[in-house]
DNA sequence: AAGCGTTTGTGAAATATTTCACAATATTTC
DNA sequence: GAAATATTGTGAAATATTTCACAAACGCTT
């Protein structure tokens, strides 16, 4: 049985891999945890056609890898197959929720609006999988006319306020290349922990600051490498 | 000196990294492609900086990597530097995008029409980097109101028609996540070779198509694995 | 044109990740 | 309840990637 598939998962997940450290706790690769979220849907959707148990082979085929990467990656952070059966569907998802940390609604905030940060804003793909956008700032903070964008539009002033009195951690960071790294460390200052950064730049963050890039360019050349003949 | 930062690529991006396999060309690892992406942007700011020539150490510092690993990069597929100098910034700049054949311009179709493909398709951002979004597609091709669209919005039976007329070889697929894996199919079928897909499965595609997955959940998903205390 | 200071290019070492192979252990069948 | 079948968990091997260390090569200065 062959599990080769070219997908890939999304652009900047392979670039610079800063090994993880936490304090006290195994350390768990970061290809593994891009995995994890991976699996974290397949099961999902298993759960949804009513299976109650899953071999490693089955979600391994789902999820594009093969069932013996699979298995490793689980057994970073626990043993709970069952020799012979398989893997609980709903019990594996919640341990891979637990140990990503998804299993409670992650507040987010958006910085930048403008072609790109509006159309993150109106996406409702985030809810379902655990995270709210619960407001936008823009350094001009206007409303947008003719569309239907359910979360505030605030200016940068407030923004230190507003992230300290709801506790935002991570924000998405849509603003233009020139002004990125100055949000970012503006973000930084604020206690953002966590920005996932659309802007075309390499952002420099504080080792406690986790930023992953977006980048759909870079996604577009990559593609456009390996289907030269 | 620290060369040191929590930047990383786009989500998808180390995955599932099949080899690459070019026949008759020097295998360039996948990892390298991406960082290649990056070089080239971080050439092209240098450049409207008006510098002529770089050090690997002062690319590398731009690029978030170390000296070592953009020298071994470029080392993939030539050598171009000057000891005791560094490199041409314009001859590096192209080489680099010779090899990752953005040289000249892609055509680039979008099939879905919704939310985030509205907002890719208002983007004005790919332009520059050498792909234009010459047509888009839909089930249901409307087109919306109080938006300034450039591109023709077709249904998709004129689609196989549309790919072979411009020769289109690369798509951005931001379908709805049950209908991805069909449209996939018959864009492979229609002749694209590369898919940029923003739905949230993993897509199985023939083993001389690639298809590169973006996923803003588990991007974000992966932030929130790092920002736990 | 010789010497000095810099910076590339690269073999080898170190590190990380993936895959293999199989023992251990559960379920199912008879 | 014993045998057959299935599937996990994991040490070890294989593979891939990153980093080191340094010789080679160039520009610049005098």
């Amino acid at each position: 049985m062959k599990y080769f598939t070219n997908a890939c998962p999304a652009p900047g997940a392979g670039l610079i891999l800063p090994r993880v450290k936490k304090s006290g706790r195994i350390i768990i690769p970061r290809k593994t945890i891009y995995r994890l979220s991976i699996y974290l849907r397949c099961l999902a959707r298993l759960k949804e056609n009513g299976l109650d148990t899953v071999s490693s082979e089955a979600l391994a085929k789902a999820a594009g890898v093969k069932p013996t990467q699979l298995r490793k990656d689980l057994a970073c952070f626990g043993t709970f197959g069952t020799r012979g059966l398989g893997y609980d569907v709903t019990e594996l998802s919640s341990r891979i929720a637990d140990e990503l940390g998804t299993s409670r609604l992650q507040p987010v905030i958006l910085v930048g609006v403008g072609n790109l940060g509006l159309a993150l804003l109106s996406y409702r793909g985030f809810e379902k999988e655990g995270f709210e956008i619960i407001a936008a700032f823009d350094a001009n903070p206007r409303r947008p006319r003719n569309k239907q964008i359910a979360q505030p539009i605030l200016g940068m002033d407030v923004m230190p306020k507003f992230i300290a009195e709801h506790g935002v951690k991570m924000a998405i960071l849509s603003v233009p290349a020139p002004s990125a790294q100055e949000v970012a460390n503006h973000l930084v200052e604020c206690g953002v922990a966590g920005i996932l950064n659309f802007a075309p730049i390499v952002l420099t963050v504080p080792e406690d600051v986790m930023a992953n890039n977006v980048n759909l360019a870079i996604e577009l050349e990559n593609l456009s490498y390996f289907i030269r003949e």
